[in-house]
Formats: C-alpha cells, sequence, structure tokens
DNA sequence: ATGAAAGCGCTAACAA
DNA sequence: TTGTTAGCGCTTTCAT
C-alpha cells in the first residue's frame, strides 16, 4: 500500500496524494476529499523512510541521559516527551552513563539515525563548566544538529542551554542557615558537574559574605547511595557540623537517617536540605526541606525552544534560567 | 558524502562500497581494505533512512510505558536500553498514560515509524487479564511487528509476554503473615492490571487455604501517593487491620506513615510489605520488605527473545516467569 | 569478484 | 489546480 495505489484508487496523480497528505493549499477541496477518503478507507500511511529519504527528517529527536533510572532524570525525560508528543515529534532515548567515551559513542549513534534535535538531560554533559576542552564533543555534535542542554550551560554555536539557578538558590538556602545560628554547615554531592559546580560556588560565597571560613573537610564528594552517605557520617566523628546541604534528596536521606541513628533531634540540633524535590523528599520521617529545580519548566522552556529553532525561528534564547525554590518540609524551620 | 563519494574514491562501483559496508563476503580482501580505508578517511556513514527505505528497518524498537517518571518503570526502561544498545538497536520511547484511548494512538505512532519490535512495558497494557476484548489493541499491533510485554500475559500470534511470579509471591507472603498469627491483612494497590489481579489472587488464595475469610472491606484500591494513602488510613477508623501487603513501595511508605502517626509498632503490631523494592523501600524508616520482581531478569530475557524472533529464530518461549522474592527488612520479622 | 541498473516510496521542481 | 519526472542514497538481482 504506497503512494501509487492511493493515487491509482483516488484517479489522480501521485503528486496531489502527496500535496493531500502534506497538507498543501494548492488543492480543490473537491479532490482534496476525494483522496482523503480512500486514504481513510484503506487505510494508508505514507512510508517514514521515503519521507525522510526525501525530507531528510524523520521528525525525531534524541534524547541522551546518563541513568534514566534516575529519578529526577525520568522524570525530565517524561516532561519532554509529552512535550514533543504533542508537537509531533518522536523521542530516541538513549543512556549513556557518566563516561565521556560512551557519551560520545551514544551521540554518534543518536546522529547516525538523523535526529533533528538533540537534547542532553543532566549537568554532567557540561562538564564542570571550567574545562571549555571537555566540551568539545557537544560542539562537534552541534555541527549536525541543534544541541538542547538541560540544565548545563556549553557555549557554542547552533547550542541551546537551560539551567536552573543553583548557584544563587544555595546562596540563599546558606544564608538563611547562617542567619539562623549554624555556623558548620556541611556540603554534600555526587558530581563534579556543572550544576554541582554551581551549587557549590553559590554555598561558598555566602559563607565569604558572611565572612565565615570556608572549611574543606566540610565540602565532600559522596555516592549517590543512601546508605553510603549515612555510614560514611556516622564513621565520621572528626568532622562536626551542624547542618547540611545536598545536592539531591537521596544524599539527604542518607543524612536523615544518620542524624536518627545519633539520635540528633531534626531540625533543632541539625537543618537538613535536600535538592529535587523528589518523591524521596517525602518518603521518610521527618520529610526533607528541598530546593526545587522547576523541572518541568525547563523541559517546558526547551521543547520551545526545540520547536522554533526546528522551524527556523531566529528569535531563540540560547540560554535561560529557570529560578530554584526551596519547599519548606520538617528538616528545616526558616 | 554518501556511497557514489566513496565508490569513486575507491575507485569500485557502489555496489562494491555497499558489500563491504554490509559485511558480504563476496568481496577481495584487497578491495575490502582499500574501500575500508577510504570510509574511514571520509568518515562516511551510511544514508540510515535510504538503507531503511530499501530493508524496510532502522534497527529500532519501540519502548511504550505509561509514565517513565514511575521508579519501577524507568529501571526497567534503563535495562532495555542498555541491551538493545549492545545489540545495536536504538529505541524509541514513547509514555501512553493509562488510558486505553492514548496507549493506541501511541502504539499507532510508533509502528508509523516502522519499528522492529514493540515492546509495552507494566502489566497496564495486558488489561485485567480477564477481558480478551480489551487486549486486542495488541493484536492488532501484533500483526506488524512483534510485541513483546514486560510483566503482562496476552495470548495472541506474534505475541511474547512475560511475567514475574507476582501471584505465588503474595501467596507465600500472605501465609507467613498469617502463620505468624495475623488475622486481618490489608490488601492496598492502585490498579487493576492484570499484576495487580494477580497479587490479589495470591492474597486469596492465601487466605482460603488456610481458612480465612476474605474480607471485601481489606481490599482497596488507593491513588498512588504516600500522603494520601496515609491520610485515607488515618480516616478509615472503621477497618481493622494488623498487617498490610501494598503492591508497590510508595503506597507501603504510606502506610509506614500512618502506623507511625498512630503510634504502631513496626512490625510488632504491624506488618508492612511492599513491592518492586525500589530506592522507596529503604529511604523511610523503618526499611520496608518488599518484594522484589527482578526487573532486570525480566528485561535481560525479553531482549534476548527481541533479537532471536528479529533473527528469524524459531525457538523463542512465548511466555517465561520469573519468580518474585521478598526482600526482608524490619517492617517484617518473618 | 565486480559492475550496471532497477527499484524502495516519497517530495518537489517544472510543465501544462 | 493537476500531472510528469527527476532525484533522495541505498540494496540487490542479474550480467559479466
Amino acid at each position: 500500500m504506497n503512494i501509487y495505489d492511493i493515487a491509482e484508487m483516488a484517479g489522480v496523480s501521485i503528486a496531489t496524494v502527496s500535496r493531500v497528505v502534506n497538507g498543501s493549499d494548492k488543492v480543490s477541496e473537491t479532490t482534496r476529499q476525494k483522496v482523503l477518503n480512500v486514504i481513510d478507507k484503506a487505510g494508508y500511511t505514507p512510508n517514514v523512510f521515503a519521507q525522510g529519504l526525501g525530507l531528510n527528517t524523520m521528525h525525531t529527536v534524541g534524547i541522551l541521559v546518563p541513568d534514566i533510572s534516575d529519578i529526577y532524570m525520568s522524570s525530565a525525560v517524561f516532561y519532554l516527551e509529552g512535550c514533543l508528543h504533542k508537537y509531533g515529534y518522536d523521542c530516541i532515548l538513549s543512556c549513556s552513563g557518566f563516561e565521556t567515551k560512551q557519551k560520545e559513542q551514544h551521540i554518534h549513534m543518536l546522529l547516525d539515525k538523523h535526529i533533528d534535535a538533540l537534547i542532553l538531560v543532566g549537568s554532567t554533559y557540561a562538564g564542570s563548566g571550567r574545562d571549555h576542552a571537555k566540551t568539545d564533543y557537544i560542539r562537534d555534535a552541534a555541527e549536525k544538529v541543534p544541541v538542547f542542554i538541560i540544565n548545563g550551560a556549553v557555549e557554542g554555536k547552533n547550542i541551546y542551554s537551560s539551567v536552573c539557578d543553583d548557584r544563587r538558590a544555595v546562596y540563599v538556602v546558606t544564608r538563611k542557615l547562617i542567619g539562623k545560628g549554624r555556623r558548620h554547615i556541611l556540603f554534600l554531592t555526587d558530581s563534579h558537574s556543572y550544576s554541582s559546580n554551581e551549587k557549590m560556588a553559590g554555598y561558598e560565597k555566602a559563607l565569604n559574605d558572611e565572612g565565615l571560613p570556608v572549611e574543606g573537610n566540610l565540602k565532600i564528594h559522596v555516592k549517590n547511595d543512601i546508605h553510603y552517605v549515612r555510614d560514611l557520617l556516622l564513621k565520621s566523628e572528626a568532622i562536626c557540623f551542624d547542618s547540611v546541604i545536598c545536592t539531591n534528596d537521596s544524599i539527604a536521606v542518607g543524612v536523615v537517617k544518620f542524624a536518627k541513628e545519633r539520635g540528633l533531634s531534626i531540625p533543632r540540633e541539625m537543618d537538613i536540605v535536600g535538592y529535587n524535590n523528589s518523591v524521596l523528599a517525602v518518603s521518610c520521617e521527618p520529610e526533607i526541606s528541598s530546593i526545587d529545580n522547576h523541572t518541568s519548566e525547563i523541559c517546558d522552556g526547551t521543547i520551545e525552544n526545540v520547536i522554533s529553532v526546528l522551524q527556523g525561528d531566529s528569535n531563540v534564547r540560547k540560554h535561560f534560567t529557570v529560578p530554584c525554590t526551596l519547599v519548606k518540609r520538617s528538616t528545616t524551620d526558616f
């Protein structure tokens, strides 16, 4: 069942069928209806490969994610897919892990499929935000298709990025903590990504602005694992702290478990702040105050950009920022 | 940069290039190397649309999921994508929601892309397992491509299904509960899916086998929402129960919150069993004993099937079952 | 072992 | 408004 069959059945040429299928206005209403009827009866769908060959697009965008089983990224993909679907785009999903080699390999595989755009989810793709060379592979990809980064900033032609204002969010929270009287604020992260660095920058700036020292042993890199974090803190009797800022909720849950094990009263003796405002924040007791990075807004905004760029719109923001907000629960009292 | 360019540069015909690219053995080693060199230098990749047009495949499989932000499904997709990638397949991901209309629409969109196979993740696609007509849309899809169901059983030509032995797992746990002396076991589910029904069947059979009545008000459908569950139970003073089996961990967390609010000692005064053994089970306090349905095994097994079917292998299991196991934590003591 | 040429199903430029 | 036809880049049959 191809365009020739439909043309014959409708008594028109394939060009006319093509026009009808593609909604051209250069077809009389009569023939349009005639063709539409035939198409409907025959249940005809254009062959996407042939369309792709002619137009060099199959209306797909590639979504690259380090780990879709991560609760934050899966919800991002959920929003992205939903928006894209509305605009008639399908998405090819690929999980690259966190290693550069693999990231590049996955990007190649996606580019080979002639995707219309590439979306990189998570700041891991933005490198540390310091070493320019480490993001060269993104600029390479951008030679072929527009690249959109969710929560990461990379400079380059044909690259569009979005971030949430992590630096500011952590800055504000840290100052609140200090204002309340905290003096030993632990900063726990599981990553060296752009986003993680931004958060840390906010943390350090707040300390500086308040005239407090930035203590090296209060900035710790941990595994993204509840029990690992709990056990690490239980073992680390040397470091003393009275509050904790975590770069995701999973880490924060580990801290809550630590505090309970130690018999600490939360938040009286220890404030705990999580990140991403995921279901993990409300699954433990006390429920965790968590910084919400408004994933849905970032994703919506990004897809708008994607569509604009694909439609040749020139007024597209190369970079936009979404504010973060602290969702207050029971592990803080400010 | 196309096959003609390569042919010219290598001084051979496009047919030869094609043979080399596709690993045909009807090429002399000399020319193979010559062509390979040119391809390498030029950085040539075949146009997948043209390949697709000729071969009617682009080596993609469609993955349909009701909600990728769900922690269980995102980890399933994680395994699936990983396996498929190994075999050189890309996956097109689509999130259909739980409504039949939408499911069908999404399946159509996937089929239009000429996917090589369709994977349906989650028992929501298998209907209740009772009403045959409700799964007709799956059989329709199976006319076009082989369909594989993760955790659901549907009969039909070209349909391959996999389930975990939910019925047995719940049966065993329920009997353990009864053996321990529990007499009012609450069963909480958020779905009417095949899997949910299986779990309930195991629950009921255990009660029957132990000579206990199946009380209607102890089988409750709830929303998949921690606070909703907690509040519902707090309000429901009329129903009395001494233990709870939940069809996912999120519900179980709600029950834990309820029990703590009521000041109940867990598991002395109340046993709680979760499902899926997700991170939610270990994020609360006490940590939840949860039935693990071995998602990775199901996914691995399914992808093996996918590859076999696509390679024309005839010895493929139409249906396989993976056992579930209870991961014991602190909300049970047997 | 290699090449010539006919499709695969569609879009779009050009003609009518 | 409609039709004719030349690609799009590849695979594959059939010669050689």
